[in-house]
DNA sequence: CATGAAATGAGAGTAGCTCTCAAAATATTG
DNA sequence: CAATATTTTGAGAGCTACTCTCATTTCATG
């Protein structure tokens, strides 16, 4: 099986689904196709030297299909299908969990998830995002997609407006608390624990910074 | 005096420097007649229907001349001075004021000098952040840059690395909930009180979220 | 005023992205 | 199986942000 197959979901392999007719199962091989072409390429030679033409030459498809499929040239490199299934992994916890525990628990969950997929390309968006404005703007514009959708989750929890100020700020900082990570993660080359990063991460967003240590 | 050119910074007024020389004066107001005139056409026909070509020919300047002074159509538009002042004025509070309170204040500083200045440039500005992606994307971007300078200030007065984990997380998720005050400011159409809301999201980010009040 | 340096304009070129329309592939129905 | 309807694709034209180069103009300086 294909590594670029795998990586497209964490939890359920979409390819492999129950038969879906002959359109459906074409469609979704034409943007794995698409998507393997293009980290080939940006593996040969870099992003910005990767044209959406070769893209669209070696996936042997032609140019308006490529962007047919991804709308812009960032999306075809990142592409989330992760929310969603972290978003139901939250609401199946407990209800009288503290709320920053029920985050500790699917982090684990979803950095599990991740690296046992295809770790190769996890690492290579991280390091695309802090060599490339335009992913890493991407990746900005996906962090606050993030944490519109943790609102819901938080406000239920707490007991708050969804949609008040009080909510929406907790979300906010909290997902821009974890790109950090990230983004420290990727910039000190993947060298570092990613899930003790998190807990620290965390740590810091429950209570604050820790006393100095002189 | 327009009011393009007082919009460019909240504490000092550059254009009217000392003696500066006729080149260098001259760059600063090519620069202000540009961004008045994206400014001014964006207001007519919307950011999208505006390009280049037009804001050059409102500047009565050539298109090269429009790329020499922004890098990008969205630079136009944004633009930031106040980091460097805040940061300043950040440095000179008292060592011993508890972090969160200094970053009261200066938040208190800038909100009323921005205010002071041009408040409708202002809400443009945040308008356009919820409108259009690109807009979005680069205040995002200088958001993080924030964040990164942030760290230092951050550092020092907590005594720990600036390049730490911790110092890294906690810049970050600051800016990010300031981020989304701004956000929520201008989607619910700059009614409400942004000192008031900045207060209450310093709250959140201290003590977590409230306890809920059925 | 003359010489050197910097700013500008003109123009060509690239690439991402949109739109349209006809041809090809697939589904559906008699 | 044949015929028709629907979807997907490819080809190509077109727009715009952005880059680069080079000649011309504008300002600074001795």
């Amino acid at each position: 099986m294909n590594p670029m197959t795998a990586a497209r979901s964490p939890f359920t392999s979409p390819s492999d689904s129950p038969r879906l007719g002959l359109r459906e199962r074409k469609k979704i091989k034409t943007r794995e196709t698409i998507r393997a072409a293009t980290y080939a390429l940006i593996r040969e030679q870099g992003y910005d030297a990767t044209t959406i033409e070769q893209i669209a030459e070696r996936a042997e498809v032609s140019p308006s299909t490529v962007f047919r499929y991804f709308p812009t040239k960032e999306d075809i490199v990142l592409t989330d299908e992760y929310d969603p299934l972290m978003l139901e992994e939250l609401r199946n916890r407990p209800a009288d969990e503290p709320w920053m525990e029920s985050v500790r628990h699917i982090l684990r969950l979803a950095t599990d998830a991740l690296m046992a997929e295809d770790p190769e390309v996890i690492r290579m968006r991280a390091h695309l995002g802090i060599t490339v404005p335009a992913v890493r703007a991407r990746m900005y514009e996906s962090m606050s997609q993030t944490g519109r959708m943790l609102r819901a989750a938080i406000g239920e929890r707490a007991g708050l407006d969804p949609d008040g100020l009080e909510v929406r700020v907790c979300a906010m900082s909290l997902v821009g608390g974890l790109m950090e990570v990230n983004m420290a993660w990727a910039e000190n080359d993947f060298k570092d624990d990613l899930p003790a990063m998190l807990e620290r991460a965390l740590d810091v967003m429950e209570h604050g910074l820790p006393t100095e240590k002189p």
